[in-house]
DNA sequence: CGGGCCATTGAAGTATGTCAAAGTTTGTGG
DNA sequence: CCACAAACTTTGACATACTTCAATGGCCCG
């Protein structure tokens, strides 16, 4: 089963642990200890360790990284705040938006555990984006200046840094495609799809999840009303590819849903 | 006259030269010379340089940079294709592309001189685009090992390559942004300023320019019919926002268009 | 158990895509 | 240098998919 080459290549992923996505990582070092976090971290291969050796992966235990709960509904950061730190997603499900003239708020992007976020940060000093909780998450807080001073000594940090920063450019712009398919089945089914090869990434069903996210912010996201997102769901659930009940997804014919979003293209 | 900031910020570029768009660079050293091309570049502000100083800005005059020219029409790099070099544009204007499913092309994003291209392949090792040559142009090839290298010994040079990746995020997600506008109006409104302001970074009019692009090209970039650019031009015009002619393009009432891109947000 | 938020569904108006044709410009070759 | 051809742009008419407004219904949390 392996119908998201066509929309979400994404990285080949090392061996994807079997963790719960919500729920398993706890706190285990106390605070004096200063265990990085990465240690008991279940999307390690995905984040910034990714599969560096022992050696090159040393100096980023020496980061004083810092773990943040952040309730549903709270920032991680806020557009126009300064940049300090990246902050990799732990557990939990992230968006990040930016603010339109008259307050309303455009989604850019979605992002789940292991994914970094606040690159963008470091353009000018500042984030041109917010970063909001779309469950109770926790995120990993990572000096950037510290980091930048491990990658002058190591050089696969180094390129591995660059990587992660590209991976973010690969992404952004699948999303950019994503919008630009014309008709919302396109861009709902391409939706769908991105969000399970996401989960696959990370050791889960590719096939049954639940989406953390209102129809409004895939809207937003999408490019359409949240109604079109809601008669659309309705509309492959008719027809069998899909079964929506609120916010679970389960993929009955994903290959329906890939035909659905090469075809208008 | 400063109505890019809401839509287009950039980042503050230090003193825009004055030299022509196309048609300035000529090549000055002789092959067994192997001068940096910079030395000579009316970009290089905006460029890998930037505002290092120069001390830092040495190791760059050491990569074996290969200047390339490129007619209109041809690629400078496919999709697909091994990831080998970064390309900083040196004059003209370049699409980057990627291809549909059923062979269309869709654009996501204009490169003007300064810009460099490239960082997204570097997440696996093949460019996902394909860039392509809107006009005559001209770029410089950077050996990306040797680039990473040279990171490795100076910091400045470093945290530049950062920020230079970071910002074809934010650029990215602007265009994102634009695409995601709801009607015409909002998108291509939000085209021109930031046509305009992309002008303005290098010292050109950001009143009166000429675009390098077809209708079809901006249509793709914007998830519109070309027709409903053309359209849409003409209805602007038609209100004395702007003056088309053909690809030449004026903005008497900027403010206007600027509403226009708040309005339906 | 109740209130608020979120999702679903309906109906109507409109903007945009599609198809088609004519008018311009650019580029090429004689 | 001119003329023709190809490519691009503009404009029109029509069909349709989407947005908007509105009301109902179902979850979840307090």
């Amino acid at each position: 089963m392996d119908f998201h080459t066509n929309v979400e290549g994404g990285v080949p992923a090392s061996a994807p642990s079997l963790a719960n996505l919500h729920g398993a990582a706890l706190r285990t070092a106390s605070p004096g200890t200063a265990q990085s976090p990465c240690a008991t971290c279940t999307v390690r291969h995905l984040c910034l360790p990714g599969d560096l050796d022992e050696k090159s992966r040393r100096p980023l235990e020496a980061l004083t990284i810092g773990r943040r709960r952040v309730r549903k509904g709270q920032k991680i950061f806020r557009e126009g705040e300064g940049f300090q730190f990246l902050y990799a997603v732990r557990m939990g499900t992230v968006k990040t938006t930016v603010a339109l003239h008259d307050g309303h708020e455009q989604v850019t992007n979605f992002h789940l555990p292991g994914d970094i976020l606040g690159f963008d940060g470091l353009a000018d000093g500042s984030h041109p984006t917010t970063a909001t909780a779309l469950d109770n998450a926790e995120v990993c807080a990572i000096p950037y200046i510290q980091l930048m001073e491990a990658c002058g000594d190591v050089k696969p940090l180094r390129y591995r840094v660059a990587q992660l920063m590209a991976l973010q450019l690969v992404r952004d712009f699948r999303s950019l495609k994503l919008v630009a398919g014309r008709g919302s089945e396109q861009r709902v089914a391409g939706f769908l799809l991105q969000m399970s090869g996401w989960m696959k990434d990370r050791g889960y069903s590719a096939r049954e999840f639940q989406l953390r996210m209102s129809r409004a912010d895939i809207g937003s996201y999408l490019g359409t009303a949240l109604e079109t997102v809601s008669r659309t769901l309705s509309a492959f659930a008719r027809r069998g590819f899909i079964t929506v009940r609120h916010r679970r997804i389960e993929l009955l014919q994903p290959q329906e849903l890939l035909m659905h979003v090469d075809k208008g293209e």
